[in-house]
DNA sequence: GTTTGTCATAATTATTATTGATAGAATTTG
DNA sequence: CAAATTCTATCAATAATAATTATGACAAAC
């Protein structure tokens, strides 16, 4: 047994193909094929169901591969180790941020973090909470940006920042003369919030249920992007709830139409997520500490109510 | 990096010798060489520093040897997740045992087990309790039997029965005319015991100091096996302690020296252990089972008060 | 019934591991 | 202080293993 074999096993376990397989693991279907069947025959057990397609894991195959993972993640910590000890910070790294976190804060530290530790090449992917949970468990990313809590038993999180939701208020808006809103105030039909998929629109959701605010005609409209509802919102068509970060952006005179919530403020954890297996963490680290040094200046709140991302449908 | 060059690590960090850890390996010394030689081009750094004699661990060696002890445990393991499909009992089971415990437990289960499991070769050796912790974590015996609890985190402990300490007491003593003892009537000078090492020993001593009986003349006499013990006690030079299975063997006129405690009497309890990566867990399963279907109809105390085998100086 | 996708097999080549012999360094011994 | 001993590294030869290309078999899709 060899940890390359077991690294085949993963690829096929993964892609449900060997050709597929073969070609991720950077070497020709008949080496891959040939390895694992080296192995199924070392075990003197059927690690894949071949006969069905796509191909499919045997029950001692699933254990296997859940093993092998294990294997495959502790040897490639050994790497780490030595990186470790050599005070090297560099290699790829690929972190994943979602949707509503992405055009405020990358701009904040990418500059810096580029600068300072110029041998990493940063992957930067925009994704959902849901795929990134996916990515991280798969290894496909290194570390992730999203809100939190997840609850979630393989991800490790450390929380960044605070970040209060604020309303935007129409004119027309009842709350509009108000200097603070309370979220008892808050009518579920007249929100302006973001599409399905968008854990913030999850989180204004979970909100409003927390406060037993119902929603008796559904949501009035949903749409993909802050910029959008801000729009719509100066339309009249409704308020809307943005993230702190995302209310510097605005020019002056939109700035007006902005509400603070009475303390604390409802707000979400924003954290730096990664996998329990750790891999990388000399890297991880060096992140969030050019994170922290950056959110400082830009964010300071001490007594916030955090608000769930999940969608507990 | 393969799991063999790992292996070869963890041989030369044990042996801290090349030479004598390719024998154990099972190949030559160059071949360990040039695979250990080859890891450390591979990573970049030095694991032992070959100007030391005995050979030593750098200090990313240090850490190397810890994360190859993890993988090298866990690819072990996928090998006992085959067993663990296939209903696979067998292989090689090494067993140590305390040697206050060997000559009594071993001749009540070892026929019933090795019927049962035929294929499964069992080596037992009589070790003390501090050899068998070593042994465990170095993977160097499967399980054992000892007196716990052991108070240590790599080890995990599966109870197995309770057994009373009962004292042998001789004619001339002033206990002998009591049909029980009770722990307080005791004192240090007139009890024989086992010599260092034997965690019985341990076990009284805390008893003992338990109780606020104190030892000023230090022990009269001490003695490597328990059947010395009973004789130089028949002698009259003083009472013994013994584990209540020992006293089943004794002649009917020798039995009518022994005298139970007061209940709850005080006892030891004796334990399967094995080390917390759970190899071979199948066979400890097996040989849980066995032992626990023999003993059932020799000990049966439901009120114990449990002393620790610990030497606490 | 051909085409396509997919995995297995065979023959060949490239790579890697292992070995015995030996040299060199360090330590112990007389 | 030199000789003997112990121990690791190196070398060239060989054995073992992994990977490659080419090919074939089989099943599902069209």
């Amino acid at each position: 047994m060899t940890i390359t074999q077991l690294k085949y096993v993963l690829s096929v376990a993964e892609h449900q193909n060997f050709t597929v397989a073969a070609e991720h693991s950077f070497v020709t279907q008949p080496t891959l094929s040939m390895q694992i069947q080296k192995l199924e025959d070392e075990l003197d057990i059927q690690i894949f169901n071949r006969s069905k397609k796509p191909i499919e894991l045997t029950e001692v195959g699933e254990k296997i591969v859940q093993q092998a993972k294990v294997i495959v993640d502790e040897s490639n910590r050994i790497i780490d180790i030595v990186h470790q000890q050599k005070g090297f910070i560099g290699g790829e790294f690929k972190l994943g941020i979602i949707p509503t976190i992405m055009p405020t804060l990358l701009p904040m530290f990418l500059n810096n973090f580029t600068k300072k530790y110029p041998k990493v090449k940063l992957i930067i992917e925009e994704l959902t909470t849901e795929e990134i949970i996916k990515k991280l468990t798969d290894g496909h990313i290194d570390a992730a940006i999203a809100a939190t809590p997840l609850e979630n038993e393989a991800i490790k999180e450390r929380p960044l920042y605070y970040e209060p939701f604020i309303g935007l208020i129409p004119q027309n808006h009842r709350l509009y003369k108000q200097k603070y809103i309370n979220v008892d105030e808050l009518e579920m039909e007249d929100i302006l919030l973001l599409e399905d998929g968008h854990c913030f629109k999850d989180s204004i959701v979970n909100l409003c249920r927390a406060h037993k605010i119902n929603n008796k005609k559904g949501f009035q409209l949903e749409s993909g992007s802050f910029d959008t509802l801000i729009k719509l919102s100066k339309e009249g068509l409704g308020m809307t709830l943005l993230p702190y970060l995302h209310t510097l952006d605005l020019n002056d005179r939109d700035k007006e139409h902005l509400r603070s919530f009475e303390n604390p403020p409802p707000a979400r954890e924003v954290s730096l997520i990664y996998h329990k297996s750790q891999l990388k963490m000399q890297l991880i680290e060096a992140l969030k500490k050019t994170i922290d040094g950056v959110i400082k200046g830009a964010i300071a709140f001490s007594d916030v109510k955090i608000i769930s991302p999940l969608n507990k449908k």
